[in-house]
RNA sequence: GGUCCGUUCGUCUAGGGGUUAGGACAGUAGAUUUUCAUUCUACCAACAGGGGUUCGAUUCCCCUACGGACUACCA
């Protein structure tokens, strides 16, 4: 066989937001297009034109983009092999449907919706174990195979309504291989005469599948592994339609789980669980109140594409070493198709959370800034770019999403007007009171505005009112942030400046009972 | 119910006929830190069960159990 080019597809419906299961889809596309240097198309497949949702086929872009993963050719980018919307390609398929009638393949059938309902019931009741409409069954409904040819024109001409299935043969084994399951083997008889072409004159997502990966020339089908039970009936697709020498490779990743309880994850599991199923934040109107609903998104939440990329590639994959850590870059040179794994894995919270603290932290004080700065802007605080900076860096250490920042940082704009009470019980008493005062006194004094020189400060300070630093410490915390716990407290102090700090501790004086 | 797929620490996983079954996250303990966090160190913790094959099986085969997907004129 003859090398080609590997052309990949990530191939999603827009019938709401993309969800993480699909981004892992297409991240495990793109990785295999790019490692073999190949490319990577994107194709709508909207053939149901019940489910479409407006605005999803622009989150579904946004939402590629946002992680990192780059298009070469499909919807929203173009490219020789066009239309890239199966909604707009329409009138391509029915002659390949028409192939297979003409083949023998593939038949009309009439059947209305009731006469299949009929059919499924009496099956059911004659306790048959797969009820379908199959190389069986298919002798007892109004098709073109058991009416007579001139009664099958008639309503045809007549513009009755009719729909497209593939004959599957009776007995015969279909196999393929896939690349990460190897040999999948499966009856004829457990496949149904699916519909190919719809009454609406849509093809159904298999049809339209098969002549699409073909048309545009697509190497490696990577999809959800809920598409294995349908796998041999696409192969069955393309022998009929007279191309399986360039079928492409099948690829059926694992499902991802609930991280609780059991299943695949679902568009539900995020309101649920407490963390976001989408990308990004999705605003949708509930199917049966019709009411407006917000779905969570990975970004709003705070999350980092590189860390959701990087864990979402470990979700199934490894590289087989211990490296965890891996840019898309790194992603890209050491991913294999082989290396993936067969059985379905859980989605992990702590996990996706790790990574973005790991790749906060990596990120300098002049990337994080603005994250800060937003929240400022929101809540009409003026900062400078330069104290933004300072603030972000003694705070990236201690949060796990950029949209702490606001939260944790808090006190160096607002003054207190609570102070942690525990603290408070235990550590200030009247001398500390008046240690404190003596510090405020001598701050404007200090040589050196330094986490340095402010804490030798201190510390003189402290001696002369025949303190240790450690009695007091806490109090000045308390004093100048309210708070029990934050970053070095000397590093808090110079951010703040000496006037708004000497400003806090007279307050914090003034304000706190010295008792005892 | 039927068809197909799967099963190593709580979770993500490495490994592979003979190993102290390795790493990471989480958890626990300790060190550092004026505090919290970070960081560092240590600990905890797994081959679903039963039959084979074999000198030897967690690894190969079969069965069972369990889990999952699919079973639409949805994708």
């Amino acid at each position: 066989m003859t090398e080609r080019e590997v052309r990949v597809r990530f191939a999603p419906s827009p019938t709401g937001p993309l969800h993480i299961g699909g981004v892992r889809t297409a991240l495990y596309n793109y990785l295999l297009a790019r490692k073999l240097g190949g490319k990577m198309l994107l194709r709508i497949e909207d053939t149901d034109q019940n489910r479409f949702v407006p605005g999803a086929e622009e989150y579904i872009l946004e939402a590629l983009a946002w992680v990192g993963i780059v298009i070469d050719e499909g919807q929203g980018v173009g490219g020789p092999h066009g239309p890239y919307k199966q909604s707009e390609r329409k009138p391509m398929y029915k002659q390949y449907a028409d192939q297979l009638i003409e083949a023998g393949h593939a038949y009309y059938a009439f059947d209305t919706a009731e006469e299949l309902d009929a059919m499924r019931a009496r099956l059911q009741a004659a306790k048959v174990p797969n009820p379908q409409y199959n190389s069986i069954t298919r002798a007892q409904m109004r098709n073109s195979l058991t009416l007579p040819e001139d009664e099958v024109k008639a309503l045809l001409d007549g513009g009755a309504q009719y729909v497209i299935r593939l004959k599957v043969p009776r007995k015969e084994e279909v196999r393929f291989q896939d690349l990460i399951r190897g040999w999948v083997v499966v009856h004829s008889s457990a496949i149904d005469d699916k519909v190919l072409m719809k009454s609406d004159g849509m093809p159904t997502y298999h049809l339209a599948n098969i002549v699409d990966d073909h048309l545009m020339e697509i190497s490696h089908v990577i999809r959800g592994e809920e598409w294995l039970p349908s796998a041999p009936l696409h192969v069955l697709l393309y022998r009929y339609l007279g191309w399986e020498s360039t079928m492409p490779q099948f690829a059926h990743l694992p499902l991802l789980l609930k991280p609780d309880g059991t299943g695949k994850l679902s568009k539900r599991d995020g309101d649920r669980l407490g963390f976001p199923v989408f990308p990004l934040e999705w605003h949708g109107t509930d199917a049966e109140t019709g009411e407006a609903t917000v779905s969570r998104g990975y970004r709003e939440d705070g999350y980092l594409p590189e860390a959701l990329v990087n864990f979402l590639a470990f979700l199934g994959w490894n590289p087989g070493t211990q490296q965890e850590i891996f840019s898309m870059d790194e992603l890209i040179q050491a991913f294999s198709i082989e290396r993936v794994s067969k059985s379905p894995a859980k989605f992990d919270q702590n996990k996706v959370k790790w990574f973005n603290e790991h790749y906060l932290r990596a990120k300098s004080n002049a990337e994080l800034a603005p994250y800060l700065l937003t929240a400022l802007h929101e809540h009409a605080i003026v900062c400078s770019q330069e104290k933004a900076e300072q603030i972000v860096g003694v705070m990236k250490e201690r949060v796990s999403f950029p949209n702490d920042f606001w939260q944790e940082a808090k006190y160096f704009f607002q003054a207190p007007t609570e102070y942690d009470e525990t603290v408070v019980s235990k550590k200030w008493n009247a001398p500390v009171a008046a240690a404190l005062t003596a510090y405020a006194e001598a701050l404007p004094t200090a040589p050196e505005v330094s986490a340095e020189g402010l804490k030798t400060l201190f510390n003189d300070t402290m001696a002369a009112q025949g303190l240790k630093p450690g009695q007091v410490l806490q109090a000045l915390r308390v004093a100048v942030t309210g708070a029990a716990a934050g970053p070095d407290l000397f590093e808090t102090l110079v951010i703040l400046g000496v006037p708004e700090v000497t400003e806090r501790l007279r307050t914090a004086v003034a304000t706190l009972p010295a008792a005892a």
